[in-house]
RNA sequence: GGCGCGGUACCCAAGUGGUAAGGGAGAGGUCUGCAAAACCUUUAUGCGCCGGUUCGAUCCCGGCCCGCGCCUCCA
């Protein structure tokens, strides 16, 4: 196998990324907090997250991976509350919607998806576990708090000294009585609210109240992938406080390194800023498969730009991930479609096709360049192509092509058409959410056309053209192109798909 | 203020101390009844600016300008 190299935020460097003490390599990513639906940037990190897995297993090492989903906190009291439904009510609609966006993105499901509220007493025996170090300590309204002052490594991850933090950081307001201002939240004690009716709370040892943010990745990756394991990964804004927070609780309780491998995915911008529901520039996967972009350009896009650096989200860019993924698929098809000389091979075919699957395998593990990656492919499909075209491409060197491009759409999932289906689907979750409006007029249009039709007036612009009706033909073409159908003649009939 | 990242053609973007991958877009051409698809040619003497090191720098060092992120339970 190839060893992946990888950026190590702890580390500050690349290293080789391994399994160690156990046949798996154990990973934990932080998942969605499910008070919403999903936006582009969460997927950006889960779709990258989807990457690192796929390859390390195209190389041959098992994964065991854990993503946890957030299904109590702030915002979804908050959320709940305001929309007057119990907060597991609320959080089973946005988990579904998030699996259902993961689905639709590609991304494959880890091997363990646990809830917060599934695993408190997890979280509480971690608690009691610090609380017995002193580490941990209760205040007077019941809440239980980390003193930082306790565990010397704070800062390793994000490089930042208790100095600095302290005299940055702003103090929460409501969060009086700590020893400390950064000891942070490990248990928040039950809040009655000014109508009487209380948060959502559990009645544990540590009395009645809910999880701080932090604990819930502890206890859960411990408990499913043991004390140490190899890697944690999340967006860039999770590496302070939040995994910081990870690290001084879960090495404070165990006495050792918790994950020794960190990968960070920065942020993305659209159209050149932050996105933000205040820019104008929010984007929610279904909110672009409404406007009748394509699930697969999505994921395309979002991983085109190698996973450390910024990227800029513009409908533009994914005007051409959609081009370059029709490029592929045409590609992919004319492999498939065979119909090449039996004997011998085209050289210069085999060397490009032995190439790609070289570059496109040390790019990727070369800490993950997606764009790399993706170079190499295109310049197989150059050389393939071009070779069709001229009559020397053997069925042999198709064979190696469909071969290179099976490695890479293991990792880049892009060229099994489902876009028809994904937007269909997002078209009856706005119907049935009342929410149809939001949909584009002419993607609603394109999809009444059904298969059976569409031929139909293929078969009869055949006839207009066999009897020299160019006229008739060329208006039957004009009237699919309007409607997003694409005709392609050919010596062995009319080809036809959807744009 | 602290920590960090980036500025490469019209857009996105890779990259190396030895003379600029790839994708999209544009232009011209081949093919086609015309298209589409595909292919060919073409679009940065240039990699933010100024110095320095070097035989040689886009890539190393220093300074400057510009943009951006984190330090706010936002991925």
């Amino acid at each position: 196998m190839a060893a992946l190299e990888l950026f190590n935020t702890l580390s500050g460097k690349v290293e080789a990324l391994q399994p160690m003490g156990a046949p798996a390599l154990r990973m934990y990513a932080c998942g969605p907090t499910v008070y919403d639906y999903g936006h582009i940037g969460n997927f950006r990190t889960f779709l990258h997250v989807d990457v690192l897995r796929r390859f390390l297993r195209q190389q041959g090492v098992a994964v065991e991976h854990v993503m946890n989903v957030t299904d109590v906190d702030d915002k979804i009291i908050r959320n709940a509350l305001a929309a007057g439904k119990p907060i597991a009510e609320y959080t089973t609609r946005f988990e579904r919607a998030f699996f259902e966006d993961m689905e639709a993105l590609g991304i494959e499901r880890p091997e363990h998806t646990p809830r917060a509220t599934e695993h408190i007493p997890e979280m509480v025996s971690l608690i009691e576990r610090l609380a017995a170090k002193d580490i941990a300590y209760q205040t007077e309204d019941g809440s239980w708090y980390f003193r930082i002052a306790r565990f010397a490594g704070y800062g390793k991850l994000s490089k930042k000294d208790l100095e600095g933090i302290e005299d940055g950081a702003r103090v929460d307001a409501d969060e009086y009585e700590k020893d400390a201002a950064r000891d942070f939240a490990l248990w928040k004690a039950v809040k009655i609210g000014a109508d009487g009716v209380s948060e959502p709370s559990w009645q544990t040892a540590l009395g009645a109240g809910r999880p701080g943010w932090h604990i819930e990745c502890s206890a859960m990756a411990t408990a499913l992938l043991g004390e140490s394991f190899d890697l944690h990964a999340g967006g860039e804004d999770l590496m302070f406080p939040h995994h910081e927070n990870e690290i001084a609780q879960s090495e404070s309780a165990s006495g050792h390194p918790f994950a020794r491998h960190w990968m960070h995915v920065r942020f993305l911008l659209v159209e050149g800023k932050k996105m933000a529901k205040s820019e104008g520039n929010f984007y929610t996967l279904r909110d672009l498969l409404l406007k009748g972009h394509r699930a697969s350009a999505i994921r395309y896009l979002l991983l085109s730009v190698p996973y450390r650096h910024q990227m800029n989200f513009t409908f533009d860019g994914l005007a051409a991930a959609t081009h370059t993924i029709e490029r592929l698929r045409t590609f992919h098809r004319r492999m498939l479609r065979g119909g090449f000389a039996t004997d011998g091979v085209n050289a210069a075919v085999s060397a490009a096709t032995a190439k790609a699957a070289g570059d496109f395998t040390a790019a990727l593990a070369n800490d993950l360049n997606t764009a790399e990656a993706t170079a190499a492919i295109s310049e197989m499909v150059r050389a393939a192509n071009s070779a069709a075209d001229a009559g020397t491409l053997t069925a042999e060197n198709a064979e190696a092509v469909l071969r290179v491009l099976a490695l890479f759409d293991e990792i880049f999932a892009v060229l099994e058409d489902r876009d028809e289906e994904r937007t269909r689907a997002a078209l009856a979750w706005a119907e049935a959410e009342g929410r149809i409006r939001e949909a584009a007029p002419e993607l609603v249009a394109k999809l009444a056309l059904g298969d059976s039709e569409i031929e139909a007036l293929i078969a009869e612009r055949t006839q207009a053209k066999n009897s020299r009706n160019f006229a008739r033909a060329d208006a039957i073409r004009v009237d699919l192109a309007a409607k997003g159908i694409v005709l392609e003649d050919s010596k062995d009939g009319v080809r036809w798909k959807r744009k």
